[in-house]
DNA sequence: TTACCTTACCAGAGGGAAAT
DNA sequence: ATTTCCCTCTGGTAAGGTAA
């Protein structure tokens, strides 16, 4: 894949097979319309210092460690060596631990999702996973290390490749429980039943992303479009 | 090595619901 | 009506990793 640069590049791994892959960003905020924060007086960008709460002074960088709140206002100090030990080593591999139907998918667990595509020669077992997965309907997961995080993955057939999406953690999910928890069991069949038929058969389309745009990104685009043109109109009066 | 793009992480802001 | 609490979102820095 020319072009998009890969943000991951190593190995997956089913069974005894095993090719190279890259993973690109499918989905980015990157677009996102962004600003800084700068000083209206002198233009220029503002920093953050960071302050002792209690004294008000400055703390140095190195005097900045990373502490664990055990309860109000009391802390355990994690060095920054004790943190970065535990950070998992990559093998580089996704080792795909299961296919399971594609109906089995839960989406609540999707986080982000990566376009995952062969690297080099290893477009013979890329394609023999991704059509033999595709044929059985199944996605797989797998699990590396991601950006420095043991990551769950699904990864389902996608156009001419296949997608891979990071899994959110069993404890970042909660159970609908509570949010259901006052539905009343009533049934609703019958004639009520095609109510909602014929209001959905008035409204039936097809998805198109293109349609769906981000008011206030839009809004802003204009602008700022508005002032650049107007700093240029000031720069080149003439025209 | 540097430039660039990315995600992780953090504190503070903000919003909504619950509590007073 | 106001305050408090909790959670999510946002805007920023840091730092990893690829490509050149």
């Amino acid at each position: 894949m020319a072009g998009p640069k890969a943000n991951w590049k190593g190995y997956i791994k089913f069974g005894e097979v095993s090719c190279p892959v890259a993973l690109y960003t499918a989905a980015s905020s990157s677009e996102r319309i962004a600003f800084n924060t700068l000083n209206r007086k002198t233009g220029n960008r503002v920093k953050r210092e960071f302050i002792d709460s209690e004294t008000g002074d400055p703390v140095e960088r190195e005097d900045q460690v990373k502490g664990y709140e055990v309860e109000n206002g009391q802390y355990v100090v994690l060095e920054p060596e004790e943190v970065s030990a535990a950070v998992p080593e990559s093998n580089k591999t996704l080792k795909i631990e299961a296919f399971i139907p594609c109906s089995q998918n839960d989406t609540t667990y999707f986080d982000k999702p990566y376009y995952l595509a062969p690297d080099k020669m290893g477009t013979g077992a890329f394609l023999l996973l991704r059509n033999g997965m595709k044929k059985e309907g199944v996605a797989a997961i797998a699990q590396t290390v991601l950006f420095r995080r043991l990551r769950t993955v699904l990864i389902r057939p996608h156009g001419k490749g296949l997608i891979a999406s990071t899994l959110n953690f069993d404890y970042e999910v909660r159970s609908s429980e509570k949010a259901f928890e006052e539905m009343p069991d009533l049934k609703i069949e019958g004639e009520m039943l095609e109510v909602a038929e014929h209001i959905i058969g008035t409204k039936v389309g097809s998805f198109d992303a293109s349609t769906f745009d981000n008011r206030y990104e839009v809004a802003v685009a204009e602008l700022v479009k508005a002032k650049i043109e107007g700093l240029q109109a000031k720069k080149n009066p003439a025209e």
